[in-house]
DNA sequence: TTTAGGG
DNA sequence: CCCTAAA
């Protein structure tokens, strides 16, 4: 009876995901799900999405505090937490893409293109 | 059929 | 995760 009910997203996912998004793009889930996701047959265009969602709230939480919402870490209902570098690539993801709110862009001013310090090879 | 948003 | 609406 594999209806569709509980489906734990393992970390291979999100990183399929991730990686698909970062090579793709978001909302491109058609096609991430034709290639990266074509070993299984659950994980539609919808699933995807709601992922991605998820994946952003996991990544503009707690990192930055707002204003001084819930501290205490609030880590309710977390499956399995994502790796740092994961969410940071998340988050990179969603504000080169424009899905991220002017909220969190805010650092770097005469840091021009060059994420790190001495972009030799680029 | 796929994307996008809400429950 | 499931359902609904629009493209």
């Amino acid at each position: 009876m594999r209806r569709k009910h509980h489906r734990p997203w393992t970390l291979s996912e999100v990183v399929k995901l991730v990686e698909g998004v970062a090579k793709y793009g978001a909302g491109r889930w058609s096609e991430i799900k034709r290639l990266a996701f074509a070993s299984y047959s659950y994980r539609t265009s919808v699933d995807l999405k709601d992922k991605w969602r998820n994946l952003l709230r996991a990544s503009f939480v707690q990192l930055p505090a707002e204003k001084g919402m819930q501290v205490q870490s609030s880590r309710k209902h977390a499956s399995i937490p994502i790796p740092a570098p994961i969410l940071l690539r998340v988050r990179e993801l969603a504000e080169m893409q424009s899905q991220v709110p002017p909220s969190f862009s805010a650092s770097k001013f005469a840091g021009h293109t060059g994420s790190d310090r001495s972009s030799v090879h680029e």
